[in-house]
DNA sequence: AAATATACATAAGAAACTTATGTATTTACT
DNA sequence: AGTAAATACATAAGTTTCTTATGTATATTT
C-alpha cells in the first residue's frame, strides 16, 4: 500500500478509465479490480468511491442501472455521452501531468549534483 | 495549467527532489524554477509553498539560513540528513506509484473493448 | 453456527490544497 | 519622479478529497 495522498487527485480518473475499459461495473467491483490490478498496491476505500460515484451520476458523467443477484442489489455504472468525453479528458490529462513530474524528477540529473543518489 | 487537484499529494515531493538536486533553494526561487522546468505547467502558488516549508522544518526534514539581499531577506532551505532519506523514499514511492498508474491506464487495452479510444 | 465475503451507504474528521490578503523591498518602465 | 511589476516573505478562511468509523443486509465458506 502506497502512502494513499498520492491516491488524491487521481481516484476519479482511475474509475473514469475504468469505466471506459470495461462497458459497465458496479462499486464493489471497481474496488476488486483495483486491488487486483495493482497486485494490492491501491486500495480503493468504500468510504471514497461510493460518494464519488454519487457525485460522478450527479454530473451526468455516469448513469446507473440497478440489478439484483437473489435478494441483493448491484447498481451498475456506465459512461454517458458526456461521461465518456470528461473521461478522455481526465485521463489524457493525468498522463501529461505524469510526463511533466517525470521531467522535474529527472531535472538536474547528470549534472554535478545528484549523479550519486 | 492543470486542473490542481493532481497536485494534490505530490507537492511535498517535488519540493523534495529540487532540494535534493540543487542543493539549497528559497521559497520564490522554488515556485519560479518549477514553473520554468514545467513550462508553466505547474506553477506551485505562495500559500500551499510556504507552510509545506515551516512543515518540513518542524519535522527536521529541511533547515534554514537566513540571507539578505540588500534590505529583503532570504530563507535558504536545505535538506538535513533525516531530510535526504525522506527524500528518496518519497520520490521512490512517487515513480512506483506512476508506473502502477501507468499500469491502470493500460490495462484491457488490446482487448474488444477500447481498441478505438 | 460463525466467520468471511459481497454489496450498498453515510457521517465525522484530517490532509492538502486554493484563494484572498497582507507587508515590504527592488527593478523596470514611461 | 512616479507607477507597475517583480521579488520575497507570511497567514487565514474556505474547499476538495480523501480516511476512518459505522451501519445495514445478503451470500458463501468453514
Amino acid at each position: 500500500m502506497y502512502s494513499s495522498e498520492l491516491i488524491k487527485g487521481t481516484l476519479r480518473t482511475i474509475v473514469l478509465n475504468l469505466l471506459k475499459e470495461n462497458g459497465r461495473m458496479y462499486g464493489y467491483e471497481i474496488t476488486q479490480r483495483v486491488k487486483e490490478l495493482t497486485d494490492d498496491k491501491i486500495q480503493i476505500t468504500e468510504g471514497a468511491l461510493y460518494p464519488l460515484l454519487h457525485a460522478l451520476e450527479a454530473s451526468e458523467d455516469l448513469e446507473t442501472e440497478v440489478e439484483f443477484i437473489g435478494k441483493r442489489q448491484r447498481k451498475y455504472y456506465r459512461l454517458t455521452k458526456q461521461g465518456k468525453a470528461t473521461s478522455k479528458k481526465k485521463i489524457d490529462e493525468l498522463r501529461e501531468f505524469m510526463e511533466t513530474l517525470h521531467i522535474l524528477l529527472d531535472a538536474n540529473k547528470g549534472t554535478s549534483h545528484g549523479l550519486i543518489n
